[in-house]
DNA sequence: GATTAAAATGTAATCGTTTTCAAAAAATGT
DNA sequence: ACATTTTTTGAAAACGATTACATTTTAATC
């Protein structure tokens, strides 16, 4: 079933449901009504592929990320999404694993396969020039992370700040000896490192050059270099990390071998995970809002899908530094 | 750029062309060459909306689950999208929250846009008849869930056995009075429950009707549902939950009444999360397959779409009983 | 009521592929 | 060398919508 079996039953031409169909110009009343009667009898929903094939539009969106099993990305992921199923456009799931390859496989796919528009939050390997190519031929908002010297619309949070504040707040209890584990692959982990260098600096505090990692994002790999840290002659009296991956491998290697949180080693991450809150001593963290940076990106996608021409804007979310009892304040 | 730009640079036909392209037929060797040395200097990628309307075949496949937000549901789709990807499939991810309404609406875009095949996991309410006339339209594979009475592929766990294991598991450390909290929109929670109920028949030990409820799958439910639990004349010696969502509420209803576990009441649950390995006491879990679970309906979705006569299956995965600490058993 | 402007509708071309059918070329058999 | 089969190619018709342009209908104005 097609259009022309509901222009022929309604009595009218292609053109005029088409019209209807796609709400556009005007249509008289009756002869829309007449129209959407005959399309809901009959059950008829109109065939994208043609529609987007003629109108050079398609109705889905690319959202690509690391990996939607990491919290954070999994809420953003339902901000994008609950964003485009309001403007009646579907997304299209993609997980890089933080490869390069398979995030420009994938770039690549959505552009020839005239989606709509991407949402993505590149690896810091995602070079300049692809993205002014994506963003070219496609509407484009990049998300979380920042991609260097390419104009294009950005949702991000402040992660300088967010860091600087964090180690700011255990500096603030005491602490001296500070290890910090980041991401490697990611401008994320860059900029958080160099909010905590920062705040060492401001507070005169030396950084050891030893205890500051960059890492991939994996449980395993800050398990290890936390349990380095632990053999050292001198260890840190705290650890901070950048991700909820690095968090969970950073914490459990505390626990085992039974390092008193936050007596004798204090500690803290960014990134809300379901365990942070849970376990005891609970995790004081900076809470990033992932979702609303989900659903900001999409409205500002379909913003910029609607005019392409709308200078580009970098929009930055506030993150939240949630005081538990991991750091040493027992307030809770 | 298209086809017919392609053909005319390499001297030959777009029919030419599009049989190289999508590999069907005989093409010589020479000009199939020829003609692909054409396709990678220009860089030419088909359009996908032109190539989907001709051949009356698209090339994504949609997912529908209750919320990526759950880490089973992330897992599983991760196992989905791989396997898609392989294939060289794109996957549309459709969030329900159990929302009938929503997930027919979804449903009914996936048939109406073409979809070569759905991978869903169906919420209780989901009809035979839609199921039926989605299964008849576009290839169908039915996953964690059960949907009755209808032919269609599916792939589930055992989860009748898997509760009762558990259960039994529960009643071999000695405790007698069990409360269970299962999900009350999908087929899974009633399964569960019947598991459940088996096991305690069997050990010849009476079931509260006091203590098994239905809950929808949020946490405040069980958080509520336990803390009116603990306030019984005869509070339940051991709490079971049928999923993840259910089990973080409950333990936090536990934590917040300082109950200590197992020593007052017993815990376990269904679904492996960050947490229930990371708190203490740890927790025991039915450890569901859920990675290769989205791998199996994906590949099952591939041969039904490659063979759409091929005679519908049941693949039953098996799922795993961890036994932790909070079930008494304090060997870990 | 005639004239004109505006709104509603229709006709037909078009989007970029795949695919059918027929023709040409190559391979095979005698 | 010729007839026959098989393989490779091309011309042109789909697929099902949108849209530019032409036409008809309605409304507005005098």
């Amino acid at each position: 079933m097609n259009l022309k079996d509901i222009a022929k039953a309604a009595g009218v031409s292609t053109a005029t449901v088409s019209r209807v169909l796609s709400g556009k110009d005007n249509v008289r009343a009756d002869t829309r009504k007449r129209i959407l009667e005959v399309v809901d009898r009959m059950n008829y929903r109109p065939n994208r592929a043609a529609r987007s094939l003629r109108s050079r539009r398609s109705s889905f969106i690319g959202l690509i990320v690391a990996d939607i099993q990491s919290p954070f990305f999994a809420s953003l992921s339902r901000g994008v999404e609950d964003i485009a199923q309001k403007n009646d456009y579907s997304v299209i799931l993609c997980n890089t694993d933080e490869n390069p390859k398979k995030e420009r496989m994938y770039l690549d796919m959505m552009q020839g396969e005239n989606a709509a528009g991407v949402v993505v939050a590149p690896t810091l390997r995602l070079s300049k020039t692809i993205t002014r190519s994506v963003a070219d031929s496609c509407a484009t908002v990049v998300i979380d992370r920042r991609v260097q010297g390419v104009d294009v619309d950005m949702v991000l949070i402040d992660n300088v700040t967010a860091a600087h504040d964090l180690t700011a707040h255990m500096l603030g209890h005491g602490y001296t000896r500070l290890a910090g584990l980041f991401g490697e692959s990611s401008s994320t982990g860059l900029e958080r490192r160099a909010g905590f260098e920062q705040a060492l600096q401001d507070a005169g505090m030396p950084s050891d050059e030893q205890l500051v990692l960059h890492l991939p994002a994996r449980e395993d790999a800050a398990h290890e270099a936390v349990s380095r840290f632990l053999e050292l002659d001198n260890p840190p009296e705290a650890v901070i990390t950048s991700n909820g991956m690095l968090a969970a491998g950073a914490f459990r290697a505390l626990r085992d071998r039974e390092i008193s949180v936050p007596e004798e080693v204090a500690f803290a991450t960014f990134d809300e995970t379901p365990w942070t809150a849970m376990i005891r001593p609970s995790v004081t963290v900076v809470r990033q809002p992932a979702y609303a940076l989900g659903q900001t990106a999409a409205e500002m996608l379909f913003k910029r899908i609607a005019d392409p021409e709308r200078p580009t804007r970098q929009v930055v979310l506030s993150s939240e530094l949630v005081i538990r009892q991991s750091c040493g304040n027992h307030k809770e």
